[in-house]
DNA sequence: TTATTTCTTTGTCAAAAAGACAATAATAGA
DNA sequence: TCTATTATTGTCTTTTTGACAAAGAAATAA
């Protein structure tokens, strides 16, 4: 028995819900999955579908068995592309997620290059502040702010992550310029809100934790959005010191000095992490765009990747 | 073509290192894994061996794929094998794992009360301090000091892991009672070595770590052995509270009471874990082991599983 | 250097597995 | 109750894999 055959036709019924769906997609008659997946389930000595002619519905222990399979499936597709690509150059489809705010401001701008660079390269670019787990999902690199990278995949720092103060000349002139942390909570809040919730002004002083967030004025997961009611005076803003060049360029916002720093998170170490699995590295394609991207991006200090 | 049936034969061929005891693994002639394997590397557009008559060599993109292939067929291996054994009596060959003094102080003795529950399963032990990469490893079920865990294994903190000082009441008069842990410098040490190297005695004295070790008699990965130097007054060691209960009851050994803790590593949450893959809790003889040994060792404290 | 042994591969045929297509059975919806 | 849709089953064809013998290649021993 081809039992991964079986499990190719058994998974994508269990995705068309429907034998007939599955089978045009393998361009088979329908019979063909109906034999493969029977002997794969009287090989199991499980039922792994309940079928009825209108509808088949997965078993529990099929669910199980599906959501296994399929973690197989596409390690063993991977394992083969990586195989398939060896010594190859680099061409395909690349995926890249990256967070919105990232993507829109330093990203993109410079894949234009990368193009030109790779044309046989087709770029896949998804922006989203929504971490997704490398290797289930089908990303090849990933770039996120404070993530716990797992043991198979690779982490490379960036850049700093650190999130600043920052408000318009003339907000400062109507409410007052800042100088003490604790001031703030007189002031107007424009507030990040990330996939695990808004983002407090924290500060830290004499060893113990203050949160001086000020009321907020408004709550967004655009970070553009807030930075423009930012500009407008609207209110104060903490964002990450790579996101707020062009305005400081422009001087349409200000760096605020206050007696004690402020932060997003107890975790003094955050950065920008460009992430893909260790295994795909040896994809020319992946590993192209990692050297590329980390050559762009990543700030020498002499500081370790990890 | 049957990629996973050429997928075992390649893995067997790397194994045997050889095409004709491989094929007598799977009782097919040679000339069958010859064929498939050859069609393996036709598919995937390179050479994953390099044959000649005599020895049959790994190439670099085959050991790569190779080791990726292993994971994959063991983790099938195992989805099957917890469908196969859905709602099916615990039966079949259970693997348990163990620290060396944990083993054979607490574990085997209870192992037969187990053995007479369910007959049907075969034991199969295997005692180490080196921590064993579940998944990897054939082990169904691991116990294991001070263990980080990855996602996808399930761990069960038994019991608390705190390591005291001792010595045995000879040696107390011979050399005097250490009341500080200052002290402890001009006694006589006994050191159990980890995998990781020996273990210090390491003390928190106003916010700093100090290392109080006394000087080494003797160094040993074998508590037991470690246990009978002590007891015969040889010096002072540290161990684990759990594995000083007969020597407590027969007085042969003397918890030391010092100004400041003696502890062996900064870590305070020191604890024995067991540990097993969360997805073979389904397999029947996985799920009673691990709730036999639950309930046999979890020390109820209302404190969480992590 | 030559001969021999040991392996892998190749050729050829047999067996087994999977696909194709038509017919049948079963069920949800009208 | 009837109809349309869908999965299964029967039968034949095609494809894939195994079996066995023979050939070819390379390392060891003489």
């Amino acid at each position: 028995m081809d039992q991964l055959r079986a499990l190719r036709y058994f998974s994508k019924v269990v995705e068309a819900g429907s034998f007939t769906r599955a089978a045009e997609e393998f361009s088979v008659p329908p019979s063909s999955l109906s034999r493969r997946i029977a002997d794969l389930e009287k090989d199991l000595g499980a039922n792994l579908l309940k079928r009825s002619t209108r509808v088949v519905q997965v078993t529990e222990i099929g669910q199980l068995y599906y959501r296994q399979v399929q973690d197989i499936l596409v390690q063993l597709e991977q394992s083969d592309e990586t195989v398939r690509s060896y010594q190859a150059k680099p061409i395909g489809q690349l995926r890249i997620s990256s967070m919105v705010g990232f993507g829109e401001r330093l990203l993109l701008p410079v894949l234009d290059e990368f193009k030109e660079r790779h044309p046989e390269i087709v770029l896949d670019i998804s922006l989203s502040d929504e971490l997704s787990t490398l290797g289930r999902d089908e990303v090849d690199v990933a770039i996120r702010g404070g993530y716990a990278p797992n043991e198979r995949v690779q982490a490379i720092r960036l850049m700093d992550n650190e999130f600043i103060p920052v408000a318009a000349p003339a907000y400062l002139d109507r409410m007052g310029t800042p100088q003490k942390a604790t001031e703030l909570r007189d002031h107007l809040g424009l507030f990040f809100r990330t996939p695990n919730g808004p983002t407090p002004w924290l500060c830290e002083i004499d060893g113990q934790w203050h949160d001086v967030s000020a009321p907020a004025v408004a709550v967004s997961n655009t970070g553009r959005w807030l930075a423009e009611l930012a500009v407008r005076g609207e209110g104060i803003m903490m964002a990450p010191r790579w996101s707020l060049q062009e305005y400081f360029k422009r001087e349409e916002l200000i760096e605020l000095q206050l007696d004690h720093p402020l932060r997003i998170t107890q975790n003094p170490d955050l950065g920008v992490f460009l992430l893909y699995q260790k295994q795909r590295y040896l994809v020319p394609k992946v590993k192209v765009a990692v050297d590329f991207l980390v050559a762009r991006f990543k700030e020498e200090k002499g500081v370790l990747a990890y």
